[in-house]
Parts: structure tokens; sequence; C-alpha cells
DNA sequence: ATATATGCAAACGCTTTGCATTTCG
DNA sequence: CGAAATGCAAAGCGTTTGCATATAT
């Protein structure tokens, strides 16, 4: 374990306080990788602590998010998607029928991003999204 | 009552039913115009019809979704929108702080969809987004 | 006549909360 | 030591489902 040090010492210099279960929570989203779900990471978690509760992992997800550590979004499915903000604005294409999630850029909302700016002066927060639709595979498919 | 004529025929046709209650909810659709939830058609659809349950109204917008007669879309805030397909494809910048949502047509996301089909071929499905962020109103209270 | 729709209440799934206990700093 | 965090269980909330009854066609 012990894999962010830095992200570590970036939370308790703000202050909060660095326990077992917190830290075991930051370490499985980094392990986990990509956008995970409250259960993934609990389920992570207890691998090696088998006494935490999910609302503690709810709990530090949260906090996660309040200090700007991790991003939630919501996929529409369901489960809230949490990801560290360490991997930077990206953003998802997921397909509707075979489930593949491509990873997006930054570049594919920009330009939606600025629009709103100029149009509306409306400030997006535009850093984790998903877009739905079919993939270049089912898309062959269902023209066969 | 009665304003949706040849909705009411076009779901005969295939088949559908036409209960005053389901008619009641595809007429409150109608009156309250943009996106509502499920409870506002509950309670607009009471108004007339007292008896009428929740579970009913989830049922009868189910039934207009599966038809294509009406979209759900999920904004984040824990209740789902519903809204007729009769209004066109358009979009939601959804301010997170104050709540405000404006609407967005859909020039918006063009670019989007065709830098996702340029670059991708992935025909995304973005018929009624919604983009959270900060309104204009927002931002200048959080200058001040 | 009969498949479909309704009403009511109970169940569901994800997330949050209350509260006594533990633990970090 | 004191404030913050945890664990457990129970509550919340929007939505769905089971089932007996009513109704559209």
């Amino acid at each position: 374990m012990t894999h962010p040090p830095e992200a570590i010492e970036a939370l308790r210099a703000r202050g909060v306080r660095i326990t077992p279960q917190r830290e075991a929570v930051l370490c499985a989203l980094y392990a986990l990788g990509g956008h995970v779900t409250a259960e993934e990471v609990y389920e992570a978690v207890c691998q090696t602590m088998p006494h935490v509760g999910l609302a503690t992992v709810y709990r530090n997800l949260d906090v996660l998010h309040q200090l700007g550590v991790a991003v939630v979004t919501d996929l529409g499915d369901g489960h809230l998607q949490w990801e560290l903000t360490i991997n930077g604005p990206h953003h998802h294409a997921v397909c509707r029928k075979c489930g593949a999630i491509t990873q997006l850029d930054d570049t594919f909302v920009q330009e939606l991003a600025q629009k709103l700016r100029d149009e509306l002066n409306f400030e997006a927060d535009l850093n984790h999204m998903a877009f739905f639709g079919t993939c270049a595979n089912c898309q062959e498919k269902a023209d066969t």
C-alpha cells in the first residue's frame, strides 16, 4: 500500500486526518484506475480491511470529492462513479449496446464549454462527462 | 383536456389502451410544457383525478418513453425528468448553485457529435443532455 | 371475454444519517 | 484530551413491483 504519498500529504496539509480506512479508499481509487462505483471501492478495501463499512467508504469518497482529489459523476445508471482528479480532465463514450467505454480527451468538449461561456456566461463543469451512443463495432453489426 | 389528439391516435395505433389515467398523464406533459418530474405530473393529474396512484404515473411515463413519445433525462438531482419528444432535440445548462435551468438548442452539441463521428465512428445519442456548472448570476455573487 | 391497466402498499437499491465507540493528532 | 472518524443498523428517497380488482376493446 501507500501508493500516493503526495496525495496523503496534501490531505494532511488540509487538516484531514489520515485514517487507515481513508488511506485504503484513496489507494483503491489509485489501484482501480478509472471511474469506479462506491461498491467497487468498498469491495477492494474489504480485501484488506474486512471491517470497513460501506458508509465509511461513502464518507471518505465525499471527503476526497470536497477536497478536489476525486470527481463524482452520475452516469445515469443508478451508481455514482468516482475517479481521482489526478487522471486529468477526460470523458467517456459509452456504447449502449456492448457497454464498451472509450476514453476521450478534453478537446471533445472544449468547443461546447467555450460556447456556453460565450453565449450564456455559463461556466460548465465538464471534467468528467459521459456520452452514450453506439460504437463503431455495434454499428457494423446493425448494418448487417 | 384532450389537447393532443394526434398523440392519442398514435398510441392507439400502436395497440396501447387509452385509459383516462394515461390520457391525463399525456395531457399533463403537454400542459406543463418543459421537462418535469414524475411527482409534478402526479400532482397535476391528481387535480382532476384524485385517485390516481404515483405508480400509475410512472408506468404511463414509461409507456410514453418506450413508444418514443417522451424522453427521460437524469439531471443528477435524484429526480428523473420527463419531456415530450414533440419539443425536439434540446439540452439544458443546470446551475449547481441556484438550480436555474437554461434551455440550449441543438447547435451546442453538434460539433461534439461530429467529432465523435469523425474520430471514433461513435454515433452519440445527444438528444437531451444536461450540463452542470455555474450560471452567470451565481458567478457574480461568488466574485463579490 | 380477456388481456391490459389500475390502486394500494410493500419492496427495492443506492446513499445518508444517528449514535455509541474508537482513534488520530 | 478533544475533535473527528468509524461501524453498525436504521432511515430516506425516488422508483419499481406484487397482487387483487377494475376496465378498455
